[in-house]
DNA sequence: TCTTTTATCATCCTTAAGACGGAGTTAAAT
DNA sequence: ATTTAACTCCGTCTTAAGGATGATAAAAGA
C-alpha cells in the first residue's frame, strides 16, 4: 500500500521538527513537505499535494484558514487537518467552515495524530473534545436577546447610551435631531423593558453592545 | 568544555519531541531527560541535576511555576527557563516571582532558543520581546485612579448607579433619604468629573466597582 | 482640644429625560 | 398595489436629576 502522503504547515520550528521526527519513525506516513506559513503551506500543496495536510491556524505570514480555502480550491481532496493551541470559537467555527477536515490540539500524543490522520485519510474526521464541547455550545439554541427586536439605529442609540452620552450628544453624534433621539431612547427602553437611559447604559456595557 | 545538561518538561509530545530532535544536532547541549508534568519535570531535576530546565507553564499533573519553586529549592542554581505559548499577565509574573530565569514563547526558532539556553548558563537571561511589553505596562506606576478618593457610602452609591437604580431606590437600599442620595450622587459626579448618572454607571461597570 | 471628614437631610432652582401622540418619507415585503 | 417597518421630526407635559448652598451630628485625626 501506498504511504500517505502529508504536509506540515506550521510556524513552530519544533513543531515542525517533533512531528518530522515521530512520522519519520512512523509506517505508512511521509511526510512531503513543511511549510511556516500559510503563503508557504499553499506553494507546499499546490507542488506535492499531499494526502493530508496538519496545518496551524495563527501564523505570521497568512493564516490557516485563509491557507485552506485557498488549497481546497485547487485540491479538494485534501484532507486538512486543524493542529493548534487553541480552541476559540473565533478559531473553530471558521476553520471548520474553510473546509478543515478535523481540528485537533496540540496537547495530543504524537501517536493520536497519526491516528488521526490514518482516520481522515479513511474518511473519518477526528474533533478534540474540548473542540466538540465549543460546538455543541454554540450549535445549540441561543437564547433569545431583548436586543435582537432593536432595529440598526436603535443598535446606534444604545451604543452610545452606553458610552454615557447625553441625547445632545448622541444627535451630533448621529447627525439627527435630539427629539429623534428621545424617539428612539424611548423605543429602546420599551424594546429592553428598562426604566430609563442608565439602565440602558448598564445593559449596553453588560451585554457588550459598544462600538466597535 | 563539558555539554550543557538540559532537562525538558513540557506536557506537548511533539514540542519535547522537537527539542530533543534538535539539540541532538546541537553541540555543547545534552539532553538529560524529559518529563511531562510539572511532577515528573520535580523528579527530572532531583535525578539529573540538569544545569538548565526548558519547563511548560500550562501542564495536566502540577504546573510549572510550582514545579519551578521545587526544584529552586533543592537545586537553586539550575536555570529553569519558562518555554510557553502564552504571555498572560497570569502567566509571567508568577513564573519570574518562582525564579525563573527567563521567559521564551514557543514560537522563537529552535536555534534561538539554543542560543538561550547557552546565555542562560552564563547568566543571561533571555525574555521574549512581548513579555518585557507586559512587564514595562505592570511596573510602570499605575495610575491613581480617580474613584479612589470617593468614600466607603459614595462607593456604596456608585454600586447602586451601576446597577442602573434611581434614587429613590438607591434611597430604599441603603436606607438613607432621597436627598442623601442626591448629595452622594453629585459628590460622585464631581470627584469622578462625570456629567451624569448615567456616565457614573458606565464607569462603575467598566471599573469594575460591583456589588461582590 | 480643635479641625476635618463623613454622613445625613434640607430648600431652591434649572433642565434634561422620558411618556404620549402625531406625522411624513423611504424601502422592503406581501 | 398595498401594507408594514424603519427613520426621521415636532410639540406638550410631567418629573427625576442635578447644581448650589447650608445645616447638623458623629467619627476620625491632628
Amino acid at each position: 500500500m501506498e504511504p500517505i502522503r502529508l504536509g506540515i504547515t506550521d510556524d513552530h520550528e519544533m513543531v515542525r521538527l517533533g512531528l518530522v521526527s515521530y512520522f519519520l519513525t512512523e509506517p505508512g506516513i511521509e511526510v512531503v513537505g513543511e511549510a511556516k506559513s500559510g503563503k508557504e503551506g499553499i506553494a507546499l500543496a499546490k507542488e506535492h499535494m499531499p494526502d493530508v495536510m496538519l496545518m496551524d491556524l495563527l501564523m505570521e505570514n497568512g493564516n490557516g484558514i485563509e491557507a485552506t480555502k485557498e488549497i481546497l480550491g485547487f485540491h479538494p481532496t485534501c484532507k486538512i487537518m486543524i493542529l493548534t493551541s487553541y480552541y476559540d470559537e473565533e478559531q473553530v467555527f471558521p476553520a471548520l467552515e474553510a473546509g478543515a477536515f478535523s481540528y485537533l490540539l496540540k496537547t495530543l500524543p504524537a501517536e493520536k495524530i497519526a491516528e488521526a490522520v490514518r482516520d481522515a485519510v479513511n474518511g473519518q474526521a477526528t474533533i478534540a473534545p474540548k473542540v466538540t464541547d465549543l460546538m455543541m455550545k454554540k450549535l445549540r439554541p441561543k437564547e433569545r436577546m431583548l436586543h435582537d427586536d432593536l432595529t440598526e439605529r436603535e443598535i446606534d442609540v444604545l451604543k452610545c447610551l452606553g458610552d454615557g452620552l447625553s441625547n445632545q450628544e448622541i444627535g451630533e453624534k448621529l447627525f439627527i435631531g435630539v427629539k429623534t433621539v428621545k424617539t428612539h431612547v424611548s423605543n429602546i427602553l420599551a424594546k429592553l423593558e428598562l426604566t430609563d437611559r442608565t439602565q440602558a447604559a448598564v445593559y449596553a456595557n453588560r451585554h457588550g453592545i459598544l462600538h466597535s
